[in-house]
RNA sequence: GCCCUCAUCGUCUAGGGGACUAGGACGUAGGCCUUUCAAGCCUAAAACCGGAGUUCGAAUCUCCGUGGGGGCACCA
């Protein structure tokens, strides 16, 4: 059989990384078992669809890099992808349901509802629905009808008995019968509730697992028994457990978007992840590890040896924290795997925004001295600072010199021999830079080590205290551009 | 209130009756290296929620507490 999965958002704005948790375990899974990855959009609640939504949550789950092999864009033979496009379909099988005894009419009002759950919390009694309509008689639904009394269709639930769900990361569970309402499964509007058309879709669609959150672990058995009214296969259930805030109170999906916490900047959205500079890579292999371990001690995980490691019972059932240190480290080291092409090409947009003006060639011949640098892209930007002209500390001639190590003159003629070395250097390249300045500064220095000198020709040519280092940063910026500033510091050296 | 569920260092986790002196990772502290900042390497501190029980033996199994999380909509 194949294995066909669905992660099934509802348009409500952007992907939520709980979300995106719950996508990725489920493609991981198809992946593994060559199976199908769907995604489909449930947007059965017009009021909080949001324009715009599907393809935010698109593009955010081609930037993780997860394909979906059916979908609203890409087709396929189970469609439409989209529920609201379905409404038919769901009609159709509420209708059916009630003919075959399974569900029922309702015309309580929503006023109504309200008093009732209302009385229900002052008594202390258990919430929900008490069944008033479920036993209307003909002659009373006849009379309903005639007023023209808008109504739901709500599924009859059994009232005896017991309902077992077989969860794949928790195994049995055991619910009452009674303590299930009888659910909403089509509203007043026509449009189906979240429990029908998951149901409909998931058997229409044929899935074979449901991975979600475990949120919704409460309406399985209310599921398990729409799809026996139907007569119909039951798929497998895996329920995810939760991704909760960083204090450890409440989830983390009633966040809408970042904020802070005890100096912790928490980001939400799976876009903020991008926006903050992380890999895909790494957000990708971060999420991997919550709630889940293959068992080794291994932190590193690249999709490929996570789709090839992953297995259902490895998901841990207990809620977690996002361990965000852990992200930033983990970062960095995905950031130091770039090639520097494809680390100059990501810190581009980064150096743009912050008008830092630098060129193809120069990001280029700096990028290596910046992979082990980074823990975030957006950290490259006071590193590189000085390529800009403009926008720099003021040097002044006391800090280009060091009291016991390089004397006034002796840092006077080590500028002068740099400025000397950059004018004549061919190749202008590392190696002769370094070499060359390595050797002045042993020459120049108190200590006959090239170190003090070093670290003042860092401050006259960057004009930065924390820069990449020197001789990287001197062929970064070119031949002209370092005498230039080599000028300046003899400059004020000999005045 | 009712129902479901979870519980190992600060955090993410390994472990599933004896291999536990409870392992790894991040973070933290210290050290080495070093032209700044990093990276890298080394070292250290740091946990089995509590109580009963089962057993020769419990982090591991059972029960009861406690604490956390989730759910109880014409939202998903």
């Amino acid at each position: 059989m194949t294995v066909r999965v669905r992660f099934a958002p509802s348009p409500t704005g952007y992907l939520h990384i709980g979300g995106a948790r719950t996508a990725l375990f489920t493609w991981l899974f198809a992946r593994k078992h060559d199976g199908q990855f769907i995604l489909r959009i449930e947007d059965t609640d017009q009021k909080r669809s949001v324009p715009g939504a599907i393809k935010a949550i698109q593009d955010d789950l081609r930037w993780l890099g997860l394909d979906w092999d059916e979908g609203p864009d890409t087709g396929g033979n189970f469609g439409p992808y989209i529920q609201s496009e379905r409404i038919d379909l769901y009609q159709k099988h509420a209708e059916w349901l009630v003919e075959h005894g399974h569900a029922y009419h309702c015309y309580c009002t929503s006023d109504e509802l309200s008093a009732m759950r209302k009385e229900q919390m002052e008594k202390k009694m258990p919430l929900g629905y008490d069944g008033r309509c479920r036993h209307l008689t003909p002659e009373q639904i006849a009379e309903k009808e005639e007023a023209e009394l808008p109504s739901v269709i709500r599924f009859k639930m059994k009232r005896e008995g017991e309902t077992a769900i077989q969860d794949a990361v928790r195994g049995e569970i055991i619910y009452k019968n009674s303590q299930i309402t009888d659910a909403v499964l089509l509203k007043s509007d026509g449009f189906p509730t979240y429990h029908l058309a998951n149901v409909v879709d998931d058997h229409l669609m044929e899935i074979t697992h449901i991975m979600r959150a475990d949120e919704w672990i409460n309406t399985a058995p209310l599921h398990i028994n729409l799809y026996r009214a139907f007569g119909w296969d039951l798929p497998v259930y895996a329920h995810l457990s939760l991704i909760l805030n960083p204090s450890g109170k409440g989830k983390l999906s009633k966040r809408t978007q970042s904020f802070s916490d005890s100096g912790q900047q928490v980001l939400v959205k799976v876009e903020e992840f991008r926006d903050g500079g992380y890999l895909p890579a790494t957000v990708v292999n971060f999420l991997a590890n919550i709630g889940y371990s293959t068992g080794d001690d291994r932190e590193i995980y690249p999709v490929e040896e996570a789709i090839a490691a992953f297995q259902l019972k490895n998901i841990n059932p207990a809620p977690s924290r996002l361990p965000y240190s852990k992200l930033d480290w983990l970062n960095g080291q995905y950031i130091q795997k770039l090639s520097p092409p494809e680390l100059a090409a990501a810190i581009r947009p980064y150096v743009d925004a912050a008008g830092i003006g630098i060129s193809a060639k120069a990001l280029l011949a700096i990028a290596p001295a910046m992979s082990n640098r980074l823990k975030k892209l957006p950290d490259a930007i006071p590193f590189l600072a000085f390529m800009d002209d403009a926008a720099n500390m003021d040097i002044t001639a006391s800090k280009l010199i060091h009291q016991k190590n390089l004397p006034p003159e002796n840092a006077l003629r080590g500028f002068q021999q740099a400025r000397d070395l950059i004018a004549a250097i061919a190749p202008y390249n590392l190696d002769g830079i370094s070499s060359g300045l390595l050797e002045i500064g042993a020459g120049v220095t108190m200590n006959g080590k090239a170190g003090p000198f070093l670290g003042k020709l860092r401050l006259g040519v960057t004009r930065q205290k924390v820069s990449p280092p020197v001789f990287e940063a001197i062929l970064a910026l070119g031949r002209d551009k370092t005498a230039v500033r080599l000028d300046e510091a003899i400059g004020l050296l000999s005045a």
